[in-house]
DNA sequence: CTGAAAGCGCTAACAC
DNA sequence: GTGTTAGCGCTTTCAG
């Protein structure tokens, strides 16, 4: 929507200039005269002047705007991340455009597609759990679209990427269980497509090797959608019963939350007697019942961090061929004892 | 970001054809013979032609998007009715720009400016809770910006208005209180500027008045940034204990899960004897603890009719000057008394 | 039915 | 220091 604002060229008109005159005066250009920019700066703060972004992106070919793919903003480690992203790329002048791929292959495709489309400068993506040929990202990236992982990064792809410590996490969950006399631990993950769900099953596995825990298959479920579909976690659930496990290790946020869900809604009993540690940014775990041990990741860090890294690829003057793959530590958060016990 | 993908200008060279020719074969116009658009639009699909929509923007002064206002995207309501705005955004081929207040007005009116530069075709918005004044929004609506207000509208705003029947949702939750026998009830509720807590607290008193039990104001509270901040909410609870309370209802989703957090940390024993109601669009609540009766809103509608009505806005042939203020349900969801008694 | 030409608002050689 | 000019990619009169 464009109103009769004032133009450049209304300027250059009012004060006798020249467009360009006017335009590198705006810009606080070295060739123009203090006097004359002191001129253009009055008289465009008086009519309120605002420049055209849509035609300064026409010309520059440049949208100062970044992409934001991410499964879906109902979600409280991506709303995190993206306020750490919005932190840096507002102060920096970048605008963001989110879109959700709600755990979609097709859906991420025709957002990335279309965020190209619309000129941005940039890309930050984390993967959704059904992708699994990311050549359309490559052709992007081929073409110049400076591309950053975070969270969900694929491999085999030579760009920043910025992932929390998910090895050590999950070692770090799985011990806490075992330490607190755990030995049947189920772990229900994602989809093994993606990289998080790969990184969480050698931490839980790890943990088990350390205590001499046999690793067994059965008791892992993947959820294929990433726990869009409840169905996927009731099925999960029930195949995981009748194994009785004592403890499970839960590798994502949504899952996290779904699968004590599924929990409640299967055998509200048995959801009371497990003991549950889980990925989550959930601000309300607090609030959980049964309450659970949580592994939370520095969300607003990741994007801040990711946000950088982009905006250092966008701004450089020459290819970047030196990558960074940036690991931020998560932080394990245990059951309150007063609150488990006192009250539930 | 503009790769080397083709124009309009390519396809006319290669083709031996105008520019103008090319665009109206594209456009589908009646002008142009059934063989030149069979031709382009092949050779538009070969080399994967995507028109540019910065110049398209440019030439005709509009951008097909528009600018959405919550305060924030980590609330399940806002999330909700964002994704109701895409479903119908996307499918009219427009494109949406979200934007948060934090329930701030300066950064309100910082990123509704933001938006209007961005050349946004219409701005769907609900205020945050410091605006008292909405004159920048009037000045752009003066200017020819379609603006439709989402949940927390103004008076006085002479434009389309989508909102849930605070009033009803109110009136049923308290009374589902009164009825399970609680006769002191609380009101926690939002910032007196916005228009959803009057609605609201008009509902309190208006069941509380049916059954015979005087309005107290001691018993409600304000929070001016809507529970952004944890104190404002442990003012109110701490505040609010000494008048014993039997039950509390509270009037928004930030301030539901704020305030039952709040309510557990100053007196735990006290936070799982207060009967609790509260509007919250959570998809979390049935794994509180304590549990309580919510009153929900249908986000994802509000987000659908909203865009509606925003885009016959953008698309009219004339200014248009009969709106309407669509009013949605909302609905109770008490407590389930299995979950609430054997397991907390 | 198709083409030539102007112009959206801005920037950047290239003059002077 | 400042102005002239061309052009980013597209749409749209206006001619033919």
């Amino acid at each position: 929507m464009r109103f009769e604002t004032s133009t450049i060229k209304d300027i250059a008109k009012a004060l006798g200039l020249s467009t360009s005159t006017v335009s590198r005066a705006l810009r606080d250009r070295y060739e123009i005269s203090e006097e004359t920019k002191k001129l253009v700066l009055a008289y465009a703060e008086k009519v309120n002047y605002r420049a055209n972004p849509i035609a300064r992106s026409l010309k520059e070919r440049r949208s100062y705007s970044i992409g934001i793919i991410v499964s879906e903003i109902a979600n409280n480690f991506f709303s995190q991340v993206i306020n750490g992203i919005e932190s840096i790329a507002y102060d920096k002048d970048y605008h963001v455009i989110i879109s959700q791929s709600h755990e979609s292959f097709e859906q991420e495709k025709l957002n990335v597609d279309h965020l190209a489309s619309r000129s941005i400068d940039g890309l930050l993506i984390a993967l959704s759990s059904e992708t699994q040929n990311i050549d359309y990202l490559r052709d992007l990236y081929a073409k110049g679209l400076p591309i950053v992982f975070f969270d969900r990064v694929p491999e085999n792809f030579e760009t920043h990427k910025v992932i929390a410590n998910n090895f050590k996490g999950s070692f770090d969950a799985t011990e806490h269980l075992i330490l607190s006399g755990k030995r049947t631990i189920a772990h229900l993950t994602n989809s093994e497509n993606l990289s998080i769900t790969r990184e969480r099953l050698k931490g839980y596995q790890a943990a088990l090797a350390k205590y001499h825990i046999d690793f067994n298959p059965d008791l892992v479920k993947y959820c294929q959608h990433g726990g869009m579909h409840s169905e996927e976690l009731e099925t999960a659930v029930k195949e995981l019963l009748p194994l009785k496990p004592d403890g499970i290790f839960i590798a994502s946020d949504r899952l996290t939350t779904g699968c004590i869900m599924a929990l409640k809604n299967t055998n509200p009993e048995f959801a009371h007697k497990i003991a549950i540690a889980g990925f989550t940014n959930s601000n309300l775990v607090e609030l959980f019942s049964p309450s659970l041990t949580s592994v939370r990741q520095p969300a607003f860090e990741m994007g801040q961090v990711a946000t950088e890294l982009l905006i250092s690829m966008i701004e450089a003057k020459r290819p970047v061929v030196d990558f960074e793959t940036r690991i931020l530590d998560t932080e394990l958060i245990k059951i309150q004892k007063a609150a488990s016990n006192k009250f539930l």
